[in-house]
DNA sequence: CATGAATGAGCATTCATTCAT
DNA sequence: AATGAATGAATGCTCATTCAT
C-alpha cells in the first residue's frame, strides 16, 4: 500500500502540501470531514501526523486552503458577474460558466454538499453562503415574483444536483451534463421573462 | 450531578425512548450525527448516557429508528403512486404529497441532506436511496429524452433545497412552499408534455 | 434460540435457580468468568438480569453455589481419606476417587484451572487452596524426601491435566481416563515405595 | 496529576515499550488480563493511556508481543529437538532445556496457565497450542501404547506445575526445581524403556 | 522538512448492581 | 418470582494537537 522504500520519495519533494491536500480531499469527499483522520491521511502520504502540522496549523485549515484554493474560479465569476449588465444573457452566460466551475473543481463541491451540518461550523461556511448568495442576487431580479425568484434558485440547485445525484441516471455524462445544462437555462429564461412581463 | 427534584421525573416515566428520539433528532439536524455525543444527548435528559443504552443498541440505531418512524409516510406514497396510472395528474398529485410529507419530517430530511456523507456509511443510507429511486421511477418516464429526465429530478430537488436553501430567501414561509410547489409542477408538467409530444 | 413462545416455560417453574447455576456453569467454563456478562446468562435462559439477582445476592455468588454444591464430594473424600491410615492402598483408592470425582464436575474443574488468576481472586480462591492442601497431606508423608513429594503432586496435576490436555490425544476417552489414572497411581507407588526404603 | 519532576523522566525516553511489556506482564500475571486494565498499567508508568497506543495498537498486541518477545527460546528449542534422533537422550535433553527455559520466562508462563480461558479467545491461543504440540510431538514415540503418551505429557505438565503449584511445598527453591526435573526424566524414562519393549 | 513520543479530552459501549412495581 | 428502567463506574480506543530533536 503506498510507495514506501521506491524511487518515489525522491520525486514528492517540495509538493509536500499539494500532496496533502489532494488526499486529504480525496478523503474528505470519500468520507467525510469528521470520519476522515489526520493518521489516515499521514498514513496514506506515508508520513507521520507531525508533519502535516508542518503544513497546516490545523485539520481544519486544510479544507479551508482546499476551498480558498478551488473556488478561486467562482469568486472570479461573481466578481465578473457583477459588472455586467442585468440582461437574460448575462444570467445564462453565468450559468454556463457555473456549470464549468462546478465540473473543475468537482471532489471539493462534493464534500462540500454532502458535509453541510460540518461546514457550517467550519470557517469556510460563511465563506460559502456568501459565495451562493453573491451568484443567487445576480440571478434574481428583486423585484420578481417569489415564483421565479424559487426558479433561479432552483437552477443553481439543478447544477449542484447534476453533479451528484444524476451520476445514477443512465447515460453518457457529457449529455447529461449538457441536458442538466438546458434545464437550468431553461428555469433562467422562464424566470427573467415572467419579470420583464411584470414591469 | 443527579436528581433535580422539581416533579418533572414523575411525567417523564415510560416515554423515555420517544424523549431521546426527540432531543437526538435535534441534534443530529442541529450539528450533525458525528458531532453530537450520545453524553450530549443524555445531559440534556438528565439521565445517565447508559440509560440510552437500555433503550437503544447503539448510536446508529437510534437514527434508524428516526428514519423508520418518520419515513413510513413517504414509504406508503411511493407504494401509492405505484399502483396509479402514470399520467400527469399522478404525477403532480404525488410531488404535492410528496411536498408535504417532506414539511412533515422536516428535521429529519434536513438531517439526512446535510449529512449525505455520514449517512451514506449508516445504515439507513441504502434504504433511503431506494427511496429516492423509487420516486424517481414513478416520475420518470423511461422513454423520454434526458432532458426531460432531468426535469423530473429537479423537482424532485427543488422540493429539498425549498425545505433548506430558500430558507433565506425573504417572504412568507407559506407563501414561499408554495412557490417552490409551483415551480416543481411545472418542471413536472414540461417533461411529461414533451414525451407526449415525442410518442 | 432457546425456548421462547413454547411450553417449555411451564415447566420450568421453580428450577430456575438451577437453571441459573447451569447455563452460568457452561458459560464460564466456555469464555471464562469476567467474560461472561450476566446480560449473557439472562439472555439464554429468556429472563431479565434483574431475575438473576433475586436468585443470587451477586455475580460471584453464582460462582461461589456451583463450587459449593460440586465440590461436596471432594470435600467428603478428603474427610475419608483422613481417617483412613496412611497406607499405599488408602493412597491409591483416594486417587481413584479423586478421579471419579473430577469427572462428575469436569466444567467445574475445567473453569476452575483455566481462571485461576480469576479464581484467587474470588472467595471460593481459598477453599479450593484448602482442598489440594488436604488431599495433598493425605498423599504426602512428610518424612519423604522431596523427589517424592514432587511425585505425589505430580500424580494430582496428572489427573487434573487429564481431563482437558490430554483431550486432544487420540484414544478412546475411556481408556484415556483409565491411562491417565494407571500413570496416576504409579507415581503414588513410586512415592510411597521409596519412602519406605526410607525408615 | 501531570510531571513528576524528579529526573526520572530523562531515563525513561527510548525505552519506554520495554517498560510497558514489563508492568503489563507484572499486571497481567499477577491480576488476570481482563482484570488489568490499560490505565492501571499506564499510572504504574506515570505515562497516559493514550502513550501506550503509540507503542501497541490494542491491548491484545502488548500480550501478543510479550509471548513472541519471550518463547522464542522455546521455539528454538523445538526446532533443535526436532533435529535430533529420537533416543531417550533427546528427550532428556529436551526436558532439561524446557526447564531452563521455563525457569527464564516464569511470569509470562504462569500468566498463560493462570489464564488459559482468556488466552484461548486471544490472537496467541492457537500459537501456544501448536508449540505443546511441537514439543508432545518430540517427546512421544507414536508407537507406544497410551499410558506411556500420559507420561510423556504428564512429564511436560509436571514441569508446569512444578512452577507454580509446588511453590507452596517447603524446602529451597532450587532443590525442588532439581526434584521437579528429575520426577520429569524418570516419567519420560519409563515412557521410553515401555517402547522399546513392546517393539 | 520531518519524526518520535506523548498528551488531554473525548467517545461509544459494557457491566454489575439497584429498586420500585 | 420476576420485570422495566435506570445508574455509576469503568473500559478500550481514537483524535487533534504539541514539541523537542
Amino acid at each position: 500500500m503506498g510507495g514506501t522504500m521506491d524511487g518515489t520519495k525522491q520525486q514528492r519533494r517540495g509538493n509536500t502540501r499539494q500532496r496533502i491536500q489532494d488526499v486529504a480531499l480525496e478523503l474528505f469527499a470519500e468520507q467525510g470531514y469528521e470520519k476522515t483522520s489526520l493518521r489516515e491521511i499521514a498514513e496514506r502520504l506515508d508520513v507521520t501526523k507531525a508533519a502535516l502540522y508542518y503544513h497546516f496549523k490545523t485539520k481544519e485549515e486544510i479544507i479551508v486552503s482546499l476551498f480558498e484554493d478551488l473556488t478561486k474560479p467562482i469568486e472570479d465569476l461573481i466578481e465578473w458577474g457583477r459588472q455586467q449588465p442585468p440582461t437574460l444573457e448575462t444570467k445564462q452566460e453565468l450559468v454556463r460558466r457555473y456549470s464549468e466551475a462546478l465540473a473543475g473543481a468537482e471532489p471539493l463541491f462534493r464534500f462540500m454538499q454532502e458535509n453541510q451540518a460540518t461546514v457550517r461550523e467550519l470557517r469556510i461556511g460563511d465563506s460559502f453562503k456568501d459565495r451562493m448568495r453573491g451568484l443567487r442576487d445576480i440571478l434574481i431580479d428583486p423585484a420578481a415574483d417569489l415564483v421565479d425568484q424559487v426558479r433561479s434558485v432552483s437552477a443553481m440547485f439543478t447544477l449542484h444536483a447534476g453533479m451528484f445525484v444524476m451520476q445514477d441516471l443512465e447515460g453518457d455524462p457529457v449529455k447529461k451534463r449538457e441536458a442538466v445544462l438546458e434545464v437550468a437555462l431553461g428555469l433562467i429564461e422562464q424566470a427573467h421573462e415572467h419579470a420583464r412581463g411584470n414591469r
